[in-house]
DNA sequence: GTCTATACAAGGATAGAC
DNA sequence: GTCTATCCTTGTATAGAC
């Protein structure tokens, strides 16, 4: 006999997780039922409370692990000795890493607002960290007179900010690769905070 | 001429569409409730569909209002004769423009996913055509030797990228003024495409 | 750990009185 | 045009059987 009954914590855990980013990613937070994402793990919507005490838990769980991933990776990121190569490591690091997990970044840029008051506050400061990586690297570029920028935060942010947009247009079956996409915005992001 | 008793449709309607909208650009299109729209406007639920058909009816007619104004208005703005002048004007129209309507914006970057096909077409052709505009602006400056971009129409996307940062950050309060933030940004854009 | 069943609230939308 | 009342669906979350 079948079994559809039985002990698979050890994998359901993960699935659930993944069927909530794929779908909050695409559908949104609010739009997207507990019923959706046990239907897509093949579970009956009371079964996902073994895994998540609510649908708030769900998302903010996802969004504070891609944080922390995302401020790891870079901080094991190789990174040369000048800020050039500093900010041109950044600039093709966020852009690759960025379109690897691009559920996970919309999720983490749209759905800020579904966050409790707490919870906003806390994957706010990973935000903010991960800038703050960015602007570090602009400081310095300042300083040493290899950079000319008139305010490093609005730099960073508009640098950032520049770059997140190629989640919204990147196909993998587009015209351009990877690496050309990184090349190109690299291009212009040198020039933008050059001298 | 006499109007029927509690007749108020001239306003209710434009009260209906601004209160969708504070709201929709507040909390996101599927976490809103018709009857918190109504509560907005001192109505209940069921008038509001003296006014439009359905919830997604209400969205759409925002979003396209939105785009058709913003295109009406830049074709309104005045131009220099030069490209360096043209793209000057569309940085700080852009950045003006939409930190001036801000709600409007908000929504039609996050609201896409909510539209049903038909609608999502109609408003990304609009979308699309505004990024012409500055593609536009940016093929003319290649041509003369002014502009140095690889690729035009990534060069556009990521320059509204980065300007439509400035919506997440940007306070009446804060330390800079508009045309403070508008130079920083027209600064930036200058030099990431100048030659 | 998962199921079925269900409690209970909230949602979109409509009907008919005024 | 707006209200009240209501229909029907869907939502989150829980309880108890297996």
């Amino acid at each position: 006999m079948a079994r559809t009954q039985g002990s698979h914590s050890d994998i359901t855990g993960p699935r659930i997780r993944a069927a909530a980013q794929e779908l909050f990613a695409r559908h949104g937070f609010a739009a997207v039922s507990m019923r959706q994402i046990a239907s897509h793990v093949g579970l009956q919507a009371g079964a996902l409370y073994n895994y998540t005490s609510d649908k708030q838990s769900l998302l903010v769980e996802l969004m504070q692990a891609h944080m922390e991933d995302l401020l790891t990776a870079w901080a094991a990121e190789p990174k040369p000795g000048d800020v050039m190569g500093c900010l041109e490591a950044f600039v093709r690091f966020h852009i690759r890493y960025n379109l690897q997990r691009s559920d996970a970044v919309f999720i983490a840029y749209m759905e800020l607002r579904n966050l409790t008051p707490d919870n906003f506050r806390q994957i706010e400061a990973h935000r903010r960290a991960y800038e703050d990586q960015l602007e570090g690297v602009l400081k310095d570029g300042v300083e040493q007179g290899v950079f000319d920028v008139p305010d490093t935060k609005i730099a960073a942010l508009a640098v950032i900010a520049m770059l997140n947009g190629v989640l919204t247009w990147y196909r993998d079956s587009g015209r351009l690769s990877l690496v050309e996409v990184e090349t190109i915005y690299w291009d212009m992001v040198r020039k933008a905070v050059g001298v």
